[in-house]
DNA sequence: AGTCAATAAATATCATACCTTTTAAAAATA
DNA sequence: TATTTTTAAAAGGTATGATATTTATTGACT
């Protein structure tokens, strides 16, 4: 299978250039199992191999593809970690094609959020983007359980305002359920990214005051009904104008 | 290592009933490997494994965790599909802690929109989410080269208005500098995980007749001008129209 | 000093055996 | 005959050890 193409390594540059100088650069010798995945992949993508369908067996690719069990194997967590294949144990078992969900992109990019640190601010910002046009597209797609899943949650913060957690609580699934009233996979899937990291931290102080309770619950009304009205740009405006006044209130804003 | 526990199957769930009934859900037996990746991405993520710092060799930790050196390295492949770690082989070779890149995140959302077909029209959405707010940011933000960089765009783009095909590249390369711009993250993330299928089909009939691009190099000077002049309002306000002209022209708007 | 070969240390791959889980089929039983 | 129980087979999961490959270091020889 490898191509057994093997490049006499040169200590110096310098007698490459004495050499015929060919124009190769750190050629990187892929992997086996990167090969294979990225073949199976394809398939996937492709639509080849439909949602749903069986993958051959570990045993049967490695003959298939002339690697070994392992290195087979280790394809199958690839693809498997990329979210496009699920892989049973036991009689029947075997690995099937499925489709990444929305978990696979929140497990990514929270991690990427985590491990890089990601400021505060950034994190505000991508929020600023993306709420307001999510409550516009909320505004253009809800449907009736989207209402009623909406208004719910608005009524349950109006009665927490003496809970600060449960009035936390709230918020944030109120806030949640109008992006996914969006009904758009992409931003739901970035705001579901984002959303822990940015309400987990600040919020408690700015809400402490009741006032601000009741400042955050008499805007909030105002977007379900905007809303629930279909009217776009107010669902929008007020969005914009609430996740934006959160921001200020931190420092971010101008 | 493993708890040798095993549950007395029962093929009836009457007989489940009949019996003491506990309280127990299809309790799932997390893999060694899984549990070992957890373990270590948990010493990354908090800290305790610096940034470029050297993880034991496979043999070591295989040894220190008991596990078999097959479990361990399937523990390290998926820390480094997750863009935690990096492997190299060869003398004072082995795993070192690495941060997610962009890359890690885009890939992720590429193959979600791949795989599952999204909708151009979420696509659009989702742009006209990020465009604007990121073309305020960059008005915010900018930096010396970054304004360097969108008006030699931008002056290709002007010069482009008889090849169709470059004048495709610059527009699309002039959208993603200002992207860049934000610095911001997240949003550059999420923008370059999408431009590719937003940009990929469609331009070419809407940029066909030339007063369109006339028009639009108007539009993209505008807009240029106000990051210069670091006039969030206008960047965002003008980045806003441009965009929706653009999805309108694809029936997506209202 | 500079070049080259030998060595060593690590991952990459392979081969094989065995363990565990799950299900289907066969056998036993009512 | 229908139901339960047992058994066996098929699949992935884990373990082990050997070998190949990659890369840095060391040392010998100019």
């Amino acid at each position: 299978m490898k191509t057994p193409t093997k490049v006499k390594k040169k200590t110096s540059d310098l007698s490459a250039v004495n050499a015929r100088s060919f124009n190769v650069e750190r050629i990187k010798i892929p992997k086996a199992a990167d090969v294979l995945a990225s073949h199976l992949r394809k398939e996937i993508v492709s639509g080849s191999l439909k949602n749903g369908e069986m993958l051959p067996t570990e045993r049967e690719l490695s003959e298939s593809s002339g690697l070994s069990r392992s290195s087979v194997r280790e394809a199958l967590r690839i693809l498997e970690i990329e979210g496009l294949i699920v892989t049973k144990p036991g009689r029947n078992g075997g690995s099937s094609v499925c489709q990444p969900s929305r978990e696979t992109i929140v497990k990514t990019v929270s991690l990427y959020i985590s491990s890089r640190r990601t400021q505060m601010t950034s994190l505000v910002e991508a929020r600023e983007a993306i709420e307001p046009s999510a409550a516009m597209l909320a505004a253009k797609h809800r449907t009736a359980e989207d209402i009623e899943k909406i208004k719910g949650l608005h009524e349950l913060l109006a009665n927490s305002v003496d809970d600060l957690p449960a009035f936390l609580r709230a918020n944030i699934d109120w806030h949640m359920a109008i992006v996914h009233a969006s009904h758009n996979d992409l931003l739901i899937a970035f705001m579901d990214s984002i959303a822990p990291s940015v309400y987990a931290v600040t919020n408690v102080e700015h809400l402490n005051p009741v006032p601000v309770r009741m400042e955050v619950i008499k805007v909030h009304s105002q977007i379900t009904q905007a809303i629930i009205d279909g009217d776009l740009e107010a669902a929008k405006r007020r969005m914009e104008r609430h996740v934006h006044a959160y921001a200020d209130h931190l420092g971010i804003g101008a």
